[in-house]
DNA sequence: GGAATAACCTGGATGC
DNA sequence: TGCATCCAGGTTATTC
């Protein structure tokens, strides 16, 4: 499941091979895999064959790769945007090279130093998208993402906030912005407007480090809890980037089609009924929203009784999940 | 306007 | 062995 260190890995490996080099052609497999493509797969080829590519981006779980005019020196005004969405990959393959499972869009590519090459975006389940859009001014006039030096943005990306690692992310106001909140922090974690780049993986894991319920309302939280929390959200996240991500089956691999080490090191998310590395009680796992969260619940106490008629309330050890859709 | 929820999608795992 | 169902979860449209 791509999030911030999967997708940070997938753009490092990318840049130095696209920088600079020109789109020779493009093939639309799949045109599910443009839905955020304001045209159709003759519109996206069309619009992307002939230009150079000028770096590869990345803010929160969005990629782009700026695309310079075809005539001139001018800055680049449009980008290809993608996200991963939760199978999406970016390989790196040579020209000609055989169609990988789930290929979807093939882009062929020719670089001043290393010669034609092949980006491939691949995706099981078919969440992951590219689009071709303009790029617009970012509103505190600081480089848009990582990788990428000018202030401008995809409009499609200019909604998500900074990452916590983002040298322009602003700890005051996301303090602000959670002391604003009623959601479960969790929640708002997970609300890309509001801190981008972390997911149900890192959520999960962040909150186990700064032993907080991931219940508890955001606005509860005090200063010092939100700068431990803060503070965790960026250790765990520069851990797994140092360890090539989280790779729990084949959906994610860096350009080169490789697994990250990150799922090894993991303390709470996937290890229901296992011990707590912290003080041994078992991890317990909760309905979340349509998805999971894994905590201990002796190290991240409760921020109230638990009703037994909420939703979330743990499963016996060894129960089986609860249905996503209950009769 | 903020918050919560459902839908989208595929293939591996599991149960019968 | 084959079929049906569950499950994973990021984003966004819809509903409350």
């Amino acid at each position: 499941m791509p999030e911030l260190p999967e997708v940070e890995v997938v753009r490092a490996g990318l840049a130095p091979a696209v920088s600079g080099a020109t789109v020779l052609g493009v093939t639309v497999l799949d045109e599910r895999a443009l839905t955020r493509h304001g045209g159709d797969g003759e519109d996206f080829e069309a619009r992307l064959t002939g230009r150079v590519v000028d770096a590869a981006a990345r803010r929160g779980k969005f990629l782009w790769l700026p695309l310079r005019p075809t005539t001139g020196e001018r800055a680049a005004t449009d980008a290809v945007v993608g996200h991963l969405g939760m199978s999406g990959q970016m390989l790196l393959r040579a020209p000609g090279s055989a169609p990988e499972r789930h290929e979807r869009v093939r882009i062929d590519l020719v670089h001043p130093a290393h010669g034609e090459l092949s980006v491939v975006f691949a995706d099981q389940r078919t969440f992951g998208s590219l689009a071709i859009d303009e790029l617009i001014a970012t509103p505190d006039g600081a480089p848009g993402g990582f990788g990428w030096a000018e202030a401008s943005v995809p409009a499609q990306v200019a909604h998500i906030a900074r990452d916590p690692l983002d040298p322009a992310f602003s700890d005051a106001a996301f303090r602000r912005d959670l002391a604003g909140k009623d959601s479960a922090i969790k929640r708002v974690l997970l609300d890309q407007a509001v801190v981008s780049g972390i997911g149900n993986i890192y959520a999960d894991e962040s909150l186990w480090a700064a032993r907080i319920h991931p219940e508890t309302p955001a606005r509860a939280l005090s200063t010092r809890a939100v700068n431990r929390l803060l503070g965790e959200v960026r250790h765990v996240l520069d851990k797994a980037l140092a360890e090539g991500g989280t790779s729990f089956d084949a959906q994610y691999v860096n350009v080169n089609g490789q697994a990250g080490y990150f799922a090894h090191s993991l303390n709470a998310y996937g290890r229901t009924g296992e011990p707590c590395p912290r003080c041994g009680r078992p991890i317990v796992r909760v309905s979340f929203t349509n998805r999971s969260s894994h905590f201990c619940a002796h190290c991240q106490r409760s921020p109230r009784p638990l009703q037994a008629s909420q939703a979330g309330r743990p499963e016996p050890l060894g129960a089986r999940a609860q249905p996503r859709h209950p009769a």
